[in-house]
DNA sequence: GTGGTCTAGACCACT
DNA sequence: GTGGTCTAGACCACT
């Protein structure tokens, strides 16, 4: 399920988190689907206990999954909702991103043509 | 002319490199155009000397700026060419973020608005 | 009868233990009413049994239930006085919240008022 | 000026948050001051610094601090009002509890005795 | 078994 | 020197 990068730049913590997300915003997990516990993941990806924990308790805060001691770790109710509206917040980091491609002379028909390439698969 | 903001997570010295490659684009800063010399950028923005220095190594390996011994530095003839052509680069990056946008279900539509403001601008 | 909140961070015999205590100083409970049997709540709210075990063993050793083995657990004739009692020794409790709203700048009319609301109730 | 208390059920790297944060209150520490480093706080209590590490991530997290790898922590201009608004939200906790002083059978009068006590301190 | 906390110690990039 | 990430492994309470 998970797929890790370890030459990433990106923090092993941090691709779990992302991939969680993802696999909520494809409704690879549901509402109350449990995840693999901390061990369990730690063995199947050879990663230690403490960074899945560091990346369960994250989040936990977020409101994405929730953690029972003794039990497990659970897909919140909310989980996609929050997801979904923080990706929507990050429109701001789209509008930076196109005024640098406006700065270095990209017109605006070639960023157009990219996104309808991508709401067209 | 150089804003640096110590309270970001983005190291010292991108922020520096990034503001060059910015003012280049901008044409605020025009081929062959002198920058600060590293003690006076230093002493000015309170910023250690090592770290101006290795902000300009790197603007140097990419072909931004030059340095004369005992001149000082410079913006390179090429340094708007290769900016633009770098940043042409990222349009992969556009691509990643609209794709998550996709799946976060914003439409098509919000996107491309985003985009006509800042190209009216 | 009992609610337990499975996403909560309180552990669950923590919570059967405090509902436990509610009931009786809501005298939902009284002295010698029989509470349900550890099989019947542990199937009613599909929990561990052990986890009932441990909630009721607490109980007993607070003097709030008994056991009579083959029959049953029911609530002690002192129950809601220990109860009560325990309670007061909290004021302390209140003494240290009080005092963090007093540093944090809120002012006493804000908490007399929110107290009088209660006592109104 | 940190005492940790390791008897205690509070875990340390929330006794160091909240002494931090009750610094902050009383002016003890200001916006723009330095903390002690991740690895000054670790020998001067004889505290893992991981342990240190995951109190200032979580107060850089609240924006009670702010982190820059190789120059220090620091406490955030908006520290003590992130602060202060945080404990008046707690009013609810403060409901909570005098409700259960209410059912307790607890006067009214008793526990406004005990917030004027504080509040003539 | 399950998550949460913590120690011990390494390595990295940034200053 | 400074914070950030990570491995290895222990111990605890809860289920």
């Amino acid at each position: 399920m998970f797929q890790i990068d370890n030459q990433s730049k990106i923090p092993v913590y941090e691709q779990i988190i992302k991939q969680t997300e993802e696999f909520v915003l494809k409704d690879i997990l549901a509402a109350n689907d449990k995840i693999p516990s901390v061990r369990n993941l730690s063995s199947t990806l050879s990663i230690n206990p403490n960074t899945i924990q560091k990346a369960y308790s994250e989040l936990d805060r977020r409101g994405i999954i929730y953690s029972s001691p003794g039990k497990g770790c659970f897909i919140c109710e909310q989980a996609k909702r929050i997801i979904s509206e923080k990706k929507a917040d990050n429109l701001k980091d789209l509008e930076l991103m196109v005024s640098e491609f406006k700065l270095a002379g990209i017109n605006k028909e070639q960023i157009i043509d990219c996104i309808e390439k991508i709401y067209q698969q």
